[in-house]
DNA sequence: AGACTGGATTCTGGATCCAAAATACGACAG
DNA sequence: CTGTCGTATTTTGGATCCAGAATCCAGTCT
């Protein structure tokens, strides 16, 4: 089990912490073994408020705008679990803790629920994103059809040198462990795939469809990802049929759709 | 410079404050007060601001926040054909058109760049997304695909009563003329037809793209869709001949497609 | 005469301030 | 003791103000 230290080190549970206990409204206990450090209610802010400033200092490097950085910051914070799901987003804690102005913290979030990671309710503030078990299905389901139809496309146009591409990148994406080393290997690698400069808008939607079930698989890799390796799925496209190629791709989408459902309930 | 009126008058939309004359219109007043305000020396930003005024007025009742108003009137300006493609859109000259301050532009521009209906270029501001022949093209391939598969799940799971109800709307959306009562006809029976309740995501990704070419529709309705009439798919919809189907909703997407990239180029 | 450079103007993006609404807490009454 | 109403605090949404960057124009140099 991945240590969620990490996780911890954001700061960014904005639960109010009255007492020694220190939990996000997720339930998940946050560096237990850090808990010795909150003394006051506001220790938590300030520790999520340093370590965010040298994370956004991390991220600064190369973004123009203000909003943008923020943007990136939240959508990891999201992706990794840092923010967990349900969780409510409010705009102070949030400016204050990367150290910028409310506003472009209310760009970013605009942007994130027009990606569906956050969704606005009318006066009552934002919070991460939840998804019903309908939903998630849905998801995979419409990536099954997405994806089988890219997937079609790539082994109709394929050509040798693209395969030979395709085979370094697979590699590189399963040498990778957990984070963010493996999710970047993994989209280059299905940019490749799918034909991401030919089909911008196709890629476009996958990955956010990806994107909305992320916050669920926090930092874990479950067994049925881990069990289907890149590289395998390149051997099956370089065979050449597509049926054969479709038909794992599903197989492959409907088990980690079944394995997110299993995580929608912590109760198994 | 234009002094600000009553930009102070909250209860703009939701709580009507005990106003002396105005109502609960947020800022129109203001608005067409300006009028005469703007600089004479553009043109196309006189005509623009005009067509803005008009649908502020129409938009300005029923809306809680003054951003997702802007939103509406920026949205509805952009498919209507008033904001052109490629024009440029100045975050000052749009909130005096309105009647209200930049931010709920900047924040409704936000959005309608996650939609993809304008894009933002770094310093140098936002305009009207322009679509290139190939991105029009990959749109109505992606909509083939994923309307496709919405079709054959509703010919899979059709009832009588729901044929009924397409029916119904059908008719009604085959009796509109054009502009606002036929979009929102056609986009009744869409839902229905594929399955906006049940699947949610999928009814509004098609939206999204069908959006995306909206302001090169303008006003005209093109022979190809004139031909098409909703009841006829629902007649072939109703033989439950799924193939059937696909392939007449596969000829009539091809056909509009090719009359969008024919008004792509003036030039024929 | 044309091109390059520097300044001025304009526009975007960010910060701070203010008004309104919702929620939470407390007080009072039944 | 409990439920309801009123007030106060919190928080969101909007407007105005300020700084930085880009563009445009003019002046000068080649």
């Amino acid at each position: 089990m991945p240590s969620p230290v990490v996780r911890s080190e954001w700061g960014l549970v904005t639960t109010k912490v009255q007492g020694d206990r220190l939990t996000n409204s997720s339930g998940i206990e946050v560096g237990s073994g850090n808990a010795d450090i909150i003394d006051a209610d506001r220790v938590d802010v300030q520790r999520g408020k340093a370590s965010l400033e040298q994370l956004a200092r991390e991220f600064s490097s190369g973004y123009r705008s203000v909003g943008s950085m923020v943007y990136e910051v939240l959508k990891d914070a999201i992706l990794s679990g840092a923010l967990a799901p349900g969780e409510k987003l409010r705009q102070e804690t949030l400016a204050e803790a990367i150290g910028v102005s409310r506003l472009p913290v209310r760009s970013a979030l605009i942007q994130l629920e027009a990606e569906g990671l956050v969704i606005f309710h009318e006066r009552r503030g934002a919070m991460v994103s939840t998804l019903s078990e309908e939903q998630v299905r849905e998801i995979y389901e419409l990536r099954t059809v997405l994806e089988g139809f890219a997937l079609r496309e790539a082994i109709r146009t394929m050509t040798p040198d693209r395969l030979a591409r395709l085979r370094a990148l697979a590699i590189d994406a399963d040498a990778q462990g957990e984070g963010h080393a493996f999710v970047e290997a993994r989209n280059r690698f299905y940019d490749e795939l799918y034909g991401g400069e030919s089909r911008p808008m196709l890629t476009q939607i996958i990955a956010d469809l990806r994107l909305k079930v992320g916050g669920y698989l926090l930092g874990r890799r479950m067994d049925s990802v881990h069990g289907h390796s890149h590289g395998a799925l390149v051997d099956v496209v370089a065979g050449g049929d597509a049926d054969a190629a479709v038909d794992v791709l599903a197989r492959h989408l409907q088990a980690v759709c079944d394995g997110v459902v299993l995580l929608l309930e912590p109760r198994d």
